[in-house]
DNA sequence: CGGGCCGTTGAGCGGGCTCAAGACATGTGG
DNA sequence: CCACATGTCTTGAGCCCGCTCAACGGCCCG
């Protein structure tokens, strides 16, 4: 069991260091937070919406989604989570969650006290500076989705979507970036692109047709990466990898 | 011209201490962060997509905002920005800008050397944190704004962001909650709710109509605050104000 | 074998877009 | 003082992308 979560958090921490390097001491102190692995369901929420969550989650397996529903009962997804992600920051943080955490597929993660990641940032800045700039890398994958949602057509969203989960799934080592497994209904699809559900449907079928993807079971393979890219107006610098 | 300056960096400083008070060293090292100001007009850029910027800039006076086009000419704004607002350490502390930083109106601004900001904040771990706070704020109104856009239908949309407009403004001591100034044109607007200019202006004529607000020039007054609030379904938690 | 859940297909509608023209204010130079 | 250009807002008419509503088919799992 703690080899599992030491091992959670060891994720978290390569992927804090790709941007840029830790000392030792940055590396065990983060490695050493104390922290309870759990394992979730399909569909079991985080944290709720106006909860004042006590830990932040890092994901170890699985699939998770940000979302929220307006008044009018249509829901958005703001963003799709995977292992060594920590996953609410943006919630645990300013005390009291302004949207939901649910996961998309069954995993396990890892659950850290606030006050634990409040203190460690505070003893050891550098880790602070790295968590910060990787709530950053979040903002500005925020502001790409409004751009997607606000400016372009359903077949440029999802062209754009898939493309985006093609290359961090790759990054991650969770996948190629020509195939690869998207625990995702087209209700979720629909909800992430502001579009509906049969919408949704109909474009991933014009996109098939046109061979560019093909969607089979919960998995995606892409046929014609240049293509999709062109369509999906896709340009990768606002997810901020390293350059290589 | 030091004068304007400190006293610009003091309306950030204020707003930071306004989510959590920093220690008297804190506030000093703050205050005394190397910088220039300068006065900006109109429509210039503080900051281009892809540009590498090496300032970090704090607004003193006037407005800005955030945006970016997409390849089908398409332009999304993310964000305004006023008074206070260090708007771009999204940008300079991930090293590429993914997007634009512009005026909307003539005004000032300090411009602090991002180098100084990456050491002041290792140096005092309190200030990167309220720094980061800042950021998470900035984040949760992007996430906002994509709702907005996605889910919720013109006349909400306009509604929200004015409320949202109204309390930013008057917690920031710029305009009472009913009546306030807001430098936008209708194109504007119409690229921060995506929408066309076309129907912002309808759009706006349907709400002073049914006698929710009046807009003359640049500026806005809201007749019914609670039927505005209503119809743009606007909750202002995600604003993350502190409590009063 | 029955019942969710998920995806597909068709038909009709509508909110917001496009295109086009005009109104009005401002500034600028002759 | 007028002539003209420019930027902003308004109004009208027609259209289209994506929505709504409804039915059906496949699949998994009890």
């Amino acid at each position: 069991m703690h080899q599992l979560a030491t091992s959670g958090l060891k994720r978290f921490l390569e992927k804090l260091e790709a941007r840029a390097p830790l000392g030792a001491e940055d590396r065990s102190a983060l490695l050493d937070l104390p922290h309870t692995t759990k394992s979730l369901r399909r569909h079991e929420f985080i944290v709720r919406e106006d909860e004042m969550p006590r830990h932040c989650c890092v994901l170890i397996t699985g699939f998770a989604m940000r979302h929220k529903t307006a008044g009018n009962g249509g829901r958005q997804i703001f963003s799709i989570h995977m292992p060594g992600d920590a996953v609410d920051l943006q919630n645990s943080l300013l005390s009291r969650a302004d949207h939901n955490l649910e996961m998309l597929s069954a995993g396990t993660a890892a659950f850290i006290p606030v006050e634990a990641i409040r203190d460690l940032t505070l003893r050891r800045p550098a880790i602070g500076q790295a968590m910060w700039y990787e709530t950053l890398v979040d903002a500005a994958i925020f502001r790409e989705w409004t751009l997607n949602v606000g400016r372009r057509d359903a077949r440029s969203r999802m062209s754009h979507m898939l493309c985006e989960f093609a290359l961090r799934l790759e990054v991650a080592g969770l996948g190629e970036s020509t195939q690869y497994e998207l625990p995702m209904t087209q209700e979720e699809l629909a909800d992430a692109l502001a579009l509906t559900p049969i919408h949704v449907s109909r474009t991933l079928r014009a996109l098939a047709v046109e061979g560019l993807v093909q969607r089979t079971n919960r998995s995606v393979k892409i046929l014609d990466w240049h293509a999709l890219a062109k369509l999906g107006d896709f340009d990768p610098g606002y997810l901020h990898l390293a350059e290589e």
